[in-house]
DNA sequence: ACGCTTCAGACCGACCGTCGGTCGGTTGCT
DNA sequence: AGCAACCGACCGACGGTCGGTCTGAAGCGT
């Protein structure tokens, strides 16, 4: 094979990018290192000099991602004029208008999850997001009970509840839209289950019912949408 | 080889209990098929015969396990005298029981869940507590909305909400007693997490606080307790 | 009652393609 | 010269397949 040399950053990134879009086109266990290094053009030798293993690939793949997620919330975390209500919705809804923005890539990464196998690729990105995500809402939710906004015993397990039950519904609302079938019926089922999270998420904290919203119809509807084009 | 011809349902549960024993002595992935039919003493085909697949046989496995807690519980749900705050915290001691008795066996099968590896087994228990627990709560929660003891916008969502908080706290509190550590602070935080997902369930529930116990330390201190010996 | 045939299904194990991972060596840049 | 990028033949283990053998019991004619 043709020899090509390039800088250690530029190959390394070539690999995680083609993996990252094989993974969400055939899912994780069934993309092989062959082929992956056959698209990028590299022989199996050079995969493995820049990774110890195919799971440290997907490690360092979903690292990458998180990162990047969270630079996209960190403003919102920063700004001394949001209250922890404010904070709480405004972070939800950007990481909602990202994935209504990315929209095609972002269902094709909900295909790759929820492929019922990949259930590495699951586990893997739920442990990343308890441990970087969960103690930002850990903060959030300390401010908002010096504020006087939330009443809970525990600011990091009541966090990392949160945590858990927003993947759930996440888990929920991905199964139903990958099934494709858009109906009124589902639509209605999708949004009563939504409410009961937030219901619960509120209670959790102990803030009036509706202060808090994971997941607004306005993200919903977009993708909805999409099936029927 | 010797051919030992058995009766089918011998064979198949010779076969899923070598399988278990070794799923939990060494992890799912790791057991390779020619172990399990080393064990059994048996060929590839044979193992072939009884099953399609590796996965099926951890499914038929899975399966079978939690059949056999649920025929635990049983009693508990179907007993008229009981109301539904009484029917949940029945319920789960119950469990929480049926765990301390068979404590050796029980830790074995933590850890195997808990190897870090071994994500698709966790996936799929969770899954399969999905699909028969999370019915079971959600016709308690009905119950108690009847009687006035809940409230709550959705008893099915309720019931998978608090079946998700259940896992995870089982995760947390199982991660902790197979790092060995029992030490009294390391109790004490455990406590404190059952404590505050137990306030959790409650205000999901719309109970009062209290109200609903998920694990007790009288269970919990069997398993911290056996570290030491 | 008796041997004989038949047949489902329990059982066998050589074999296959694929996989993740290794290693000794080559090439190119500084 | 030395170091890092790169190569690809090779390895053992894996899950799964397949063509076929063996066995026990039911059904049969006598």
């Amino acid at each position: 094979m043709t020899r090509v040399v390039k800088e250690h950053d530029e190959r390394k990134n070539e690999l995680l990018d083609v993996a990252q879009t094989l993974f969400y086109e055939e899912g994780y266990e069934k993309t092989s290192i062959a082929k992956i290094i056959r698209a990028v053009g590299v022989a199996k030798g050079t995969f493995y000099h820049y990774f110890v293993s195919k799971t440290d690939l997907l490690d360092q793949l979903l690292e990458r991602q998180v990162r990047s997620m969270l630079k996209k919330i960190e403003p919102v975390l920063s700004d001394p004029n949001l209250d922890a209500i404010d904070k709480m919705n405004k972070a939800h809804a950007v990481s909602g208008q990202y994935k209504v923005a990315h929209k095609k890539v972002f269902m094709m990464l909900l295909r790759a999850l929820y492929a019922d196998e990949n259930a590495v690729l699951r586990d893997k990105l739920s442990k990343i997001r308890m441990n970087t995500v969960a103690p930002i809402f850990a903060k959030i939710i300390e401010q908002g009970i010096s504020e006087g906004h939330f009443t809970t015993s525990n600011a990091q397990y009541a966090a990392e509840m949160i945590m858990g039950l927003t993947n759930h519904l996440f888990d929920a609302v991905a199964r139903l839209l990958l099934q494709a079938k858009p109906t009124a019926e589902n639509k209605r089922h999708l949004l009563e289950r939504s409410q009961a999270y937030e219901q619960a998420v509120n209670r959790i904290l102990g803030a009036p019912d509706g202060s808090i919203h994971i997941m607004s119809p306005d993200m919903i509807e977009p993708f909805l949408g999409g099936f029927e084009s």
